[in-house]
DNA sequence: TATATGCCTG
DNA sequence: CAGGCATATA
């Protein structure tokens, strides 16, 4: 097992609740000083360059006392997870996920039998003590405020398999709770609340963007004024939790993408392309709707080159001069189940912008679209194209080990059954493979050339390594990598070049040790990857 | 034993 | 990048 048992409880706890762990692990970061290599090479040490005594196992057991502390705390919140995330997982690749869903769904039956709810505003006024309870968990990422799953109740394979595969198959076994199976009507009742609490919440959020209007039309004057405060959004890591809280300004955003999902398919080609002189009140795509205005005019240069190539990226055109029509994540929720074609609608091809502004704001049959966008689970595609790959790669500068939470959120238009969630994983760990073989190519050249001090190995912009790794996952060039990818890559860099000078590498296994310290290092992946409302 | 992960290979 | 195998873990 290459995880430690933070980074197992990583993958098996809630979104939400992983960001409190983060929280916890950060503060205890503060007091014992970062990854061994972090402290001893970046933050400065008196210690003979080539020998950091303390790197190494001594450290792990050291620490061992705190990642057992942590595992507690991890396990207690667990516990109380959000309902909303645990059903998400349900689908997932590993069985105990599974049963955690169960054991949500089963938390929350006991919470409904405790009342034997007979209306279905009972049941409501129910839910919103059971989401008021977790709330404070699933603000921390501003998720949504729904306790209730999303995924269970838009995804059909999701809920019979979080409910116990209570209709379909209630002969299988799979350590679900009986009553849980015995308990049908149940189900449907809670379905039921599901959908209902879905409407609801999407006519809110739906009449929430007719007040906010005005907000959208003076997006280019918000474009002139210079930096927003928002503008350390972007920067990594150790302002994650903040910036978590700035990049969803407001319940809004969550709608406006629902708004114009559909409008996005009536949309004229021109209208996604990329240009410098577009209205800014104008969306590119549904995921900087309502935020990229805004977003823009906080970004300098590189970010705006960020932006740029993913936008390239989400209205399918390439570096390699592809067609768009390859265009397949582009964020839109095609009924059909063609994979990689265009999405709009020919007869709509030259409809003034304006026209389909106006369109999508035809507000019950956004709110009709909403809920059945929701409902329907025909609306994914059912396979990984390049352009996923491109955008897995991009994702990699910021994060080596995705959770399969982040997975979900980045690639949402597919649908993530077992296969396609190991192809995202098997990609991932190809990434990975490449990134630490050229990291110990690397450390070896360097050890060969004579280099006596860990702090000459350094990884810039300009630095053969970085052109390798770049090469590798931006080989358009178009996208802006990260600084923090670069401290990261240069933290590697030096753990492998240590280890080596160490002699660490006859341990058939010295690697993993450098992969634990590396896998702390991951940062949020911008919400642009993301889509924003669901996790 | 089932599942996840890493390593090797084409 | 994907497939296959070996190993580790529960």
């Amino acid at each position: 097992m290459l995880y430690s048992p933070l980074i197992t409880l990583k993958w098996l706890l809630p979104c939400s609740c992983r960001a409190f762990c983060r929280l916890i692990h950060r503060t205890e970061n503060t007091l014992s000083g970062s990854s061994p290599m972090e402290y001893n090479l970046i933050r400065g040490s008196a210690r003979a360059p080539l020998s950091p005594p303390s790197y190494g196992r001594q450290d792990w057991s050291l620490n061992s006392g705190h990642q057992a502390k942590r595992a507690r705390v991890e396990n207690i919140i667990k516990g109380i997870t959000c309902t909303d995330v645990m059903s998400d997982q349900s689908e997932e690749t590993g069985g105990m996920q599974r049963e955690e869903g169960a054991e949500g769904l089963a938390l929350h039956q006991k919470h409904m039998e405790t009342r034997e709810p007979e209306s279905l505003s009972e049941s409501h006024q129910h839910l919103r003590g059971f989401r008021a309870k977790f709330n404070p968990l699933c603000e921390d990422e501003r998720f949504p405020r729904w306790s209730i799953s999303f995924e269970a109740s838009t995804d059909e394979e999701a809920l019979s398999k979080s409910c116990g595969e209570s209709e379909s198959s209630p002969g299988k076994k799979g350590g679900k709770p009986d009553h849980v199976n015995s308990k049908p009507g149940r189900v449907k009742l809670m379905a039921d609340v599901l959908k209902y609490e879905l409407t609801q919440a999407v006519s809110r959020s739906v009449d929430s963007i007719f007040k906010s209007m005005p907000l959208i039309q003076t997006a280019a004057e918000t474009e002139n004024s210079g930096p927003a405060p928002q503008s350390a959004v972007r920067t990594e890591n150790k302002s994650r939790c903040g910036a978590a809280a700035i990049q969803f300004p407001d319940v809004q955003t969550e709608a406006m993408s629902l708004v114009v999902q559909k409008p996005e398919l009536e949309r004229p080609p021109n209208f996604l392309l990329p240009s410098s002189s577009a209205a800014p009140l104008i969306p590119n795509s549904p995921v900087f709707f309502s935020r990229e205005p805004e977003r823009a005019s906080e970004r300098n240069n590189s970010t705006d080159r960020e932006c740029h190539a993913f936008r390239c990226l989400q209205d399918g055109c390439s570096e390699g001069g592809e067609p768009r029509s390859d265009t397949c994540w582009n964020l839109v929720k095609v009924k059909s189940k063609v994979n990689s074609r265009p999405l709009r609608s020919p007869h709509t091809h030259g409809m003034p912008v304006d026209q389909v502004i106006l369109e999508s704001l035809h507000l019950p049959h956004v709110k009709l679209e909403c809920v059945d966008f929701f409902l329907n689970t025909d609306v994914f595609q059912e396979c990984l194209t390049t352009n996923h790959l491109k955008k897995a790669k991009l994702m990699f500068f910021y994060t080596r080990y995705p959770s399969s939470v982040v997975l979900r959120m980045c690639f949402h238009d597919v649908q993530f059954t077992r296969c396609i969630t190991s192809q995202l994983i098997k990609w991932f760990s190809n990434f990975r493979e490449f990134y630490y073989i050229q990291m110990e190519k690397f450390a070896r050249s360097a050890l060969l050339q004579g280099a006596v001090d860990v702090r000459d190995l350094t990884v810039g912009r300009e630095s053969e390594l970085f052109r390798a790794l770049n090469m590798h996952y931006n080989k358009a060039n178009d996208f802006q990598v990260p600084d923090r990818f670069l401290e990261v890559a240069e933290i590697t860099l030096r753990e492998f070049y240590v280890a080596i000078s160490m002699g660490k590498d006859r341990d058939p296994s010295w690697k993993k040790t450098i992969y634990k310290v590396i896998c702390k290092l991951d940062s949020d992946v911008p919400p642009e990857f993301k889509r924003h409302h669901f996790g």
